[in-house]
DNA sequence: AACACGGGGGC
DNA sequence: GCCCCAGTGTT
C-alpha cells in the first residue's frame, strides 16, 4: 500500500469511527470483533438482501437459534420455515448445511478466509467478510456497494461484470492490513449512505478528495454495467383444496422438490409452471374447479401470473396417495410458505371466506 | 461467461 | 415500470 492509500484507508476508518451504522450484527468501530456466528448468519441473510429486510429475521433466527449448534440441530422444516419470505432458498439450504459441518467440527468456524470459503454457502464475497470483521483477516471484500466505490474512485468504465477483475485489484491495493474488517463495513456503509447508486452525496464523503469519478462531474455514471436480459412473462395455475380435520377447516399444502425454484418450501401444489414455463394446466385432483383470481408476481428471471383455482368437490381422500400434509387454515401464517402462495392463501381466504 | 435463483424498496 | 440490493452454485 502506497502513500496515497494509506491515507485514503485512514480518512475512511477516521469517517467510520464518527459514521458507522449500528446494527444488530454489529461490534462498534475498533470495538473486539462479535460472535463469528453472528456474522455469518448475518453475512447470508444479506446476500443480495436490504439491511431493513435482514432485521426481523435476524432477530428471529438468533432468539430461536443462539448457537451455530442449536441451529445444526434444527430441523429443515423448521429452518426453511423460518427463511420463508427472505428469498433465494438455496442460501437457506446452505445455511444449514454449513451449521451441521461446523458443529460437525467442534462448533467452531475456521478461521481463515481459505478455510471459510471450502464451506457450503460462503463464495468469494462471504468467506472474506467474515474472515475480515470475524476474525480480523485482512481479506479483501467486493460487495456491491465496494464495486460501486471503488469504479468511482477511480473512474473505472469497464462494463460489469467483466469490470470485476479490475475493480477487485484496486480494492486489493487500498485494503489496508490492520483494521480490515471495519474497513470492508466502512466501505460498505459509504455505499449504503454516502457513495449511494442514484444521487450519490460527494459533499458528506470522505474520499472525495481522492476520487476521480467525481473529478468527472459525472460520478453516478460509475460503475458502468451491461445491458439488462429482458423478462419474459409465465403463466400457471395453484391449486386451493380445503376439508375438515377433526371440525377445523384445512388446506393441502406439499413441499416442493429440494433443488429449484422455491425449492425445499412448503407450497400450494401447482400445475408445473416452474419447471415448464407454462404449466400443464393439470392439477392434483379432477375437478371441478372455480377460479378465485390471479396472483401477480416477479421473480429473479421472469413474471408469473398465477391463477388460483379453489376445489369444489369432495373427492379429497385421493390425496392421501400424494405428498402433502392437511394445514390448519387458522395457522396458514405459520405455515412458512414462500411470498407467492402466501399471496395466493389470502386471495383463497378472502375469497372463500366471502362465501361462507 | 452465462444463467438460475426472491423479494422488497426507491423513485 | 425500472433499477437496485452485504452473491452463490451450476452448467
Amino acid at each position: 500500500m502506497d502513500a496515497s492509500s494509506d491515507a485514503l484507508s485512514s480518512a475512511l476508518l477516521d469517517w467510520y469511527d464518527a459514521h458507522a451504522r449500528d446494527l444488530p450484527w454489529r461490534s462498534p468501530p475498533g470495538a473486539p470483533p462479535p460472535d463469528p456466528y453472528r456474522v455469518w448468519l448475518s453475512e447470508v441473510m444479506l446476500q443480495q438482501t436490504t439491511v431493513a429486510a435482514v432485521k426481523a429475521y435476524f432477530a428471529e433466527f438468533t432468539r430461536r437459534w443462539p448457537t451455530v449448534k442449536a441451529l445444526a440441530a434444527a430441523s429443515d422444516a423448521e429452518v426453511m420455515a423460518a427463511w420463508a419470505g427472505l428469498g433465494y432458498y438455496a442460501r437457506a439450504r446452505n445455511l444449514l448445511a454449513c451449521a451441521r459441518e461446523v458443529a460437525a467440527q467442534g462448533g467452531t468456524f475456521p478461521d481463515t478466509e481459505e478455510g471459510l470459503r471450502a464451506l457450503p454457502g460462503l463464495g468469494a464475497y462471504t468467506a472474506a467478510a467474515v474472515a475480515a470483521i470475524a476474525f480480523e483477516r485482512r481479506a479483501v471484500v467486493v460487495d456491491a456497494n465496494v464495486e460501486r466505490v471503488v469504479a468511482r474512485l477511480f473512474a473505472l468504465d469497464t462494463p460489469l461484470p467483466g469490470g470485476r477483475t479490475e475493480i477487485r485489484e484496486k480494492a486489493d491495493a487500498i485494503t489496508p492490513e490492520a483494521r480490515s474488517g471495519d474497513f470492508a463495513q466502512a466501505m460498505m456503509d459509504l455505499g449504503a449512505t454516502v457513495c449511494t447508486s442514484r444521487a450519490p452525496r460527494c459533499l458528506l464523503c470522505p474520499l472525495s478528495p481522492h476520487c476521480r469519478g467525481r473529478a468527472t462531474g459525472e460520478p453516478e455514471r460509475f460503475p458502468v454495467k451491461a445491458p439488462k436480459k429482458a423478462k419474459p412473462a409465465r403463466n400457471g395455475r395453484a391449486f386451493w383444496i380445503e376439508r375438515e380435520v377433526d371440525g377445523e377447516g384445512h388446506v393441502w399444502l406439499v413441499r416442493r422438490p429440494g433443488k429449484g425454484m422455491l425449492g425445499g418450501m412448503r407450497a400450494l401444489p401447482d400445475d408445473g409452471w416452474s419447471a415448464r414455463a407454462d404449466g400443464s394446466g393439470e392439477g392434483p385432483l379432477a375437478g371441478p374447479w372455480e377460479s378465485a383470481g390471479m396472483v401477480g408476481h416477479v421473480f429473479t428471471h421472469f413474471s408469473l401470473s398465477l391463477n388460483l383455482s379453489v376445489y369444489l368437490g369432495n373427492q379429497c381422500d385421493s390425496l392421501a396417495q400424494e405428498a402433502g400434509e392437511w394445514w390448519p387454515l387458522d395457522r396458514i401464517e405459520d405455515a412458512g410458505l414462500p411470498t407467492l402462495f402466501a399471496k395466493a392463501a389470502r386471495l383463497a381466504l378472502a375469497e372463500t371466506g366471502e362465501e361462507a
